[in-house]
DNA sequence: TTAATGTTTTAAAGCGCTTTAGATAAATTT
DNA sequence: AAATTTATCTAAAGCGCTTTAAAACATTAA
């Protein structure tokens, strides 16, 4: 392995001199730049980033720690938030808590260990009982920013879509459709942000129409296909809703697969809605009406606060909403009643 | 921050016992053993993890280089990997390429540069031409392995799925229900090993059963929804196969769309099976039949293989094909000529 | 009691870099 | 030509850890 000092050497100058030419800081002459620089490329010289961090006591690194990669949502956002680290010149040292509170813990304390620079959490959605992590984060003044979701009374900086407005929009879509008994699905934690501020913009479309009473949120123990499936299956046994619309896309395909075996047609019978718009959302035979979330605009932002953080340790609060856009496809129709 | 030194004075011995004791080396007393670990403990002390790597010229990190984690399959792969390098105490320094030859070149650059114990490559299916890369890595001895495909001649390690099989298993099966004009639809670069060792397969199980004549392979630009279903519209106005497989589970979606525009039922009258056996092949609408790559064993392998040769410097070969496992569902039936 | 052996402990060097303060050389001013 | 100022360069310390070789101490054997 060639070290600086090697090309020191064979340059005939000073560590410190070559220190200054690789790092493009002024007061060195162009004439020994240039010595050393092609010293330097003649010997493959690649600087050891592990002794750069120690000696600058940063590492360019950013730890994420995400519930679930599998989840093509949170791949997706991997994947930007991966391009965005890379054009700032940070790497991610990634890892996935798979949904666990316990490992979401561990995983920042190695990162801590690791000396990243700065923390991106994209938190599970299981109920977190022990918030010391978060408080020693910010005791030690270590910059993190949640992703996606959040713990309001922990960690001052976020960046997610504005559900209430996604759901706000689509259930003002339906009802403009003529749908009067809408039922939102729901993940099992409904005090969490994800499911929270999606259940308030249902609410405040359903008060504007003065169909208040007409609410109904069914908590699935799982924000899943099976779960989704269910729930449904057991709602149809007892009532036939307008519409049904979830927190997610996953969980309204497995509505609709209780919706075809209970015998009624989407969007015919029944309208379906999604949320996040995932990559199958278009693909799949019908395609699914839903709330896209803008991922890529996530993604950035969450690089730029974090790295905003940082940099400049002063930022105060920053909580970034990111406006959804509602997507239209095949899954809703007009209700019956209207005209088609 | 409090470092070893902190721990050292206040228990009154040596940084190099301090060292000794939290690394859990013989050598030292109990007696001091315990009161170093119990001030380490009180003051909250934690490794540098930097500073350690440095000394011992090692990071315990694995750099993975990934195509596209947008794709749900590499999502899902980078989950498991994820999971199981933690186990091994091993980092994750995670970098997509978005499938660009070129990002994939500067990504390692950045991980050696890091000072990374291992490479895991996830190679972009496009077509390289400049494998100087990989020849450097062989030379300077780093350890580096491909996971889901490889190159041929670079490299002396990958683990994959046993492609041949699958596509083998998949074809013998739609030739047993009795169809015989069975399209392969394919990637773009039909040497890359992804694409080569299925049309093997396929070929082999055509062979097999003398109909070596019935083979077509339709090459799309890219192996995505869209090529896919433009590829198939374009063969079903000239005529109408008894079935169509294809390399991933989302091309045939595509297919799928241009089998119905043009008024064809599946399964009734085409059958279509995929490849990965991604996330939603099993929640759409009509359930896909698709060969199932075993993900977590891949990724498992990958991570054991690229510690094995960190570990141990001497490791020759090793090329590891996992078995795939056939999916049966719902948009694969026996040929129309049969009964059903 | 001394020598020999074994156990614990530590001083010091080193990992590859950055940075600071001072040395040296060159350019400018009087 | 000497005195300043300015531009280049470098010695040395330090980042927080590991490791080696030797020192210090305790134990056992002779």
């Amino acid at each position: 392995m060639v070290t600086l000092k090697d090309v020191a050497q064979k340059a005939g100058v000073s560590e410190a001199t070559v220190s200054l030419v690789l790092n493009e800081r002024p007061g060195v002459s162009p004439k020994t730049r240039a010595k050393v620089l092609a010293l330097a490329h003649e010997l493959g010289y690649s600087p050891n980033a592990v002794a750069r961090s120690l000696a600058m006591n940063k590492t360019s690194t950013i730890g994420l720690v995400v519930t679930d990669i599998e989840n093509p949502f949170y791949g997706s956002l991997v994947h930007f938030l991966s391009e965005h680290a890379q054009k700032q010149n940070y790497s991610l040292l990634i890892a996935a808590s798979g949904d666990e509170i316990e490992n979401e813990d561990s995983i920042i304390n190695v990162f801590l260990s690791r000396q990243v620079d700065g923390i991106i959490i994209v938190p599970s959605q299981n109920v977190r009982t022990n918030y010391q992590i978060f408080k020693m984060l910010k005791k030690r003044d270590i910059p993190f920013v949640f992703a996606v979701s959040y713990y309001p009374e922990y960690g001052d900086a976020f960046v997610m879509t504005d559900y209430r407005a996604g759901s706000y929009k689509l259930t003002k879509y339906l009802l403009s459709l003529g749908h009067k008994k809408i039922v939102h699905l729901t993940g099992p934690n409904s005090e969490a942000p994800l499911n929270k501020e999606r259940i308030r913009g249902y609410h405040e479309a359903l008060d504007e129409c003065g169909l208040a009473d007409k609410s109904e949120i069914i908590s699935c123990s799982k924000a899943d296909f099976f779960s989704g499936y269910q729930e449904v299956k057991q709602l149809l046994s007892v009532e036939k809703p307008d519409a049904i619309i979830s927190i997610n896309d996953i969980m309204i395909l497995g509505a609709r697969k209780a919706i075809s075996e209970a015998g009624y047609k989407v969007p015919k019978d029944i309208s379906i809605a999604g949320y996040d718009d995932v990559s199958f959302a278009s693909i799949i035979e019908t395609p699914l009406t839903t709330v896209k979330q803008n991922i890529e605009e996530i993604a950035r932002l969450s690089i730029d606060l974090v790295i905003k953080k940082i940099e400049d340790h002063t930022i105060v609060r920053s909580r970034l909403l990111v406006a959804p856009e509602l997507i239209l496809r095949d899954t809703t129709a007009p209700h019956s009643d209207q005209g088609a």
